[in-house]
RNA sequence: CGCGGGAUGGAGCAGCCAGGUAGCUCGUCAGGCUCAUAACCUGAAGGUCGUAGGUUCAAAUCCUACUCCCGCAACCA
């Protein structure tokens, strides 16, 4: 089983672009597992706890669970209007998943993982936290944007953290694909080389947040954020969950044959998954070959600048969506980055990629072969006689064009499994160029070798369709109709091979797929 | 000596881990085609792969030093 999460998102304001193309990236990836045959979960939801959720709720004058409902239904929006299709909803407000986080609070108090101790320290009324030291600007000083800070001690409950931090570095030096890509593991283990093992505090007292989880044995205090979030990974897959709960089999989902991918972003690698998370798994007692693959991904800035409230230049993909529609939204954002890596926003590309890749290369080819065969052919599809070197040259493109598409996304580069897709495309155009089926047709003589050449290209598109079915769901429907091929969206890629249409095959209407972007906006 | 990433033809990027004629998209220029969504195809110009060394028969790729840019630096989601 392909079991796949995603960060959940926290509800403290509205989804924006890094949201989404995580969402479409773990969406994407899920759907490549079922294209290859595979069975597939796909977990993602919302962190609803916390302080900065009751800051803000009590900033507009309504209670946490009211503000938290009504931002988790834009989140819900935005992902059914994106076509994410997941198979299991992480809500950390859900009494299922409470349970799991106090019924694991026990047990690791009961192996003797947590302790109670007061620290203190400096702490901003204002902004109701605990301040270090980083917090200082260069004079030494803590800044008027903390308001007033005053040294405050505090009991708090704490996780030993420090009794794990040996194993996880074993762990990270042991294991390849612990964390990807390798670059993100490096900076995981120097994280932990300099910095000397502190204990995890994980609960904060009722007096200043009481929107959280309760700690099971002791009421004065809730559960920290984090700690409470990260469990989400294993409440909503099953773990240890109660007769009747309606969550999957855990043993199913997170431990047979094939380890879980958390899919992250780079900003929650260190600590919070990389050190806080690996160290309560083991705390729990999962082994090593039971540990999550951690796939952190990079962000999109905007301009070369990191995308944030402050310098207002957040992008919204709800508008996106409804200005260049779903199908251009999913494809850039899977087409223009390097998984890990980090790339810019630029919506002029998005509109270039879409009318370059889609609606002129793919699009179009559909679009001529199937003209073609309605008035070469009368809409009747025949495969011809002996292949040539051309025809046989366009069938070894497309072999090599699915090995590369499947190694591609086997390594979890959706964008250079589309540029595959891709040159494949433009190999079908140029055959089409040198074969000029337009000229076959003049001479009845010809009929035959038209009839080969309309069905290669048509063919071709079918291969296509499918390969690209996992980034633009709804696409392939567009394609399967017109070439009469409903079959199409539920074939796998053990499917593929040569002849999927079938001889004298009457085709549908042609139509454009992917209807060019026209932009008025100069920029 | 805090850590990581980046520097590749006009623009944006891939390639680097597993060295072997420098690749993709856009743009520019010149042709071709007309089946098609003003789409398609061919060709050309344009790069000493940040700088300086080193290893090697061979370096964008490995090693060393340096320059500039970005991000991060565990009880702040």
């Amino acid at each position: 089983m392909f079991f796949l999460t995603t960060a959940i998102d926290y509800t403290n304001g509205s989804p924006h672009i890094g949201h989404a193309y995580e969402k479409i990236l773990a969406d994407v990836l899920t759907r490549y597992r079922r294209l290859r045959g595979d069975e597939a979960y796909f977990l993602t939801g919302v962190d609803q706890h916390g302080q900065k959720v009751q800051q803000t709720a009590e900033k507009e004058g309504v209670d946490p669970a009211t503000f938290v409902a009504e931002i988790t239904e834009r989140f819900t929006r935005l992902w059914e209007t994106l076509g994410i299709e997941y198979d299991g909803w992480a809500a950390t407000t859900d009494e299922r998943h409470k349970s799991s986080v106090q019924t694991i609070l026990s047990s690791l108090k009961a192996a003797n993982q947590l302790y109670k101790k007061s620290h203190s320290g400096h702490y901003s009324v204002r902004q109701e936290q605990f301040l270090s030291d980083r917090d200082r600007n260069e004079s030494g000083e803590f800044g008027p944007e903390w308001g007033e800070v005053v040294v405050i001690e505090e009991e708090n409950w704490y996780f030993k953290l420090s009794e794990h931090t040996d194993w996880l570095k074993s762990y990270l030096e042991q294991t390849d694909d612990a964390v990807i890509p390798a670059f993100r593991k490096t900076e995981l283990l120097n994280a932990l080389e300099r910095n000397p093992g502190t204990d995890l505090c994980i609960s904060r007292p009722k007096a200043r947040l009481h929107w959280g989880i309760e700690l099971p044995f002791d009421s004065d205090f809730v559960t920290y954020v984090w700690f409470d979030a990260l469990i989400n990974y294993v409440s909503f897959a099953g773990y240890q969950a109660a007769p009747g709960s309606e969550l999957p089999d855990f043993q199913k989902l997170w431990t047979a044959n094939e380890r879980p991918i958390h899919l992250i972003g780079k900003d929650i690698l260190v600590p919070a998954h990389g050190i806080y998370w690996l160290c309560m798994l083991h705390a729990m007692g999962f082994a090593d070959h039971e540990m999550p693959r951690l796939l952190v991904h990079g962000w999109w800035n905007i301009r070369g600048e990191k995308m944030s409230k402050s310098l207002g230049n957040i992008v919204d993909p709800k508008q996106l969506a409804e200005n260049f529609g779903v199908n251009a939204l999913r494809y850039y954002l899977m087409r223009d980055i390097v998984t890990g890596k980090d790339a810019d926003f630029d919506p002029s590309r998005l509109v270039m990629l879409y009318n370059t890749e889609l609606a002129n290369e793919l699009g179009n080819l559909c679009n001529r072969a199937l003209n073609m065969t309605q008035r070469f052919t009368a809409g009747v599809l025949h495969r011809g006689g002996i292949p040539t070197e051309d025809d046989l040259a366009l069938q070894k493109s497309l072999i090599e064009t699915t090995g590369d598409y499947c190694r591609a996304m086997d390594d979890f580069n959706v964008a250079a499994a589309l540029e595959a897709i891709s040159r494949h495309v433009v190999h079908c155009n140029g055959y089409a160029e040198r074969m000029k089926p337009w000229e076959l047709n003049k001479n009845p003589e010809n009929h035959a070798r038209l009839a080969s050449v309309l069905y290669h290209l048509a063919e071709s598109v079918a291969h296509c369709a499918v390969l690209l079915a996992p980034v633009l769901p709804t696409a392939i429907e567009g394609l399967a109709t017109q070439l009469n091929l409903p079959q199409l969206a539920s074939l796998h890629l053990g499917d593929l091979r040569w002849g999927l249409i079938p001889d004298s095959h009457e085709i549908g209407k042609p139509a454009p797929v992917f209807p060019r972007i026209v932009t008025t906006e100069k920029e």
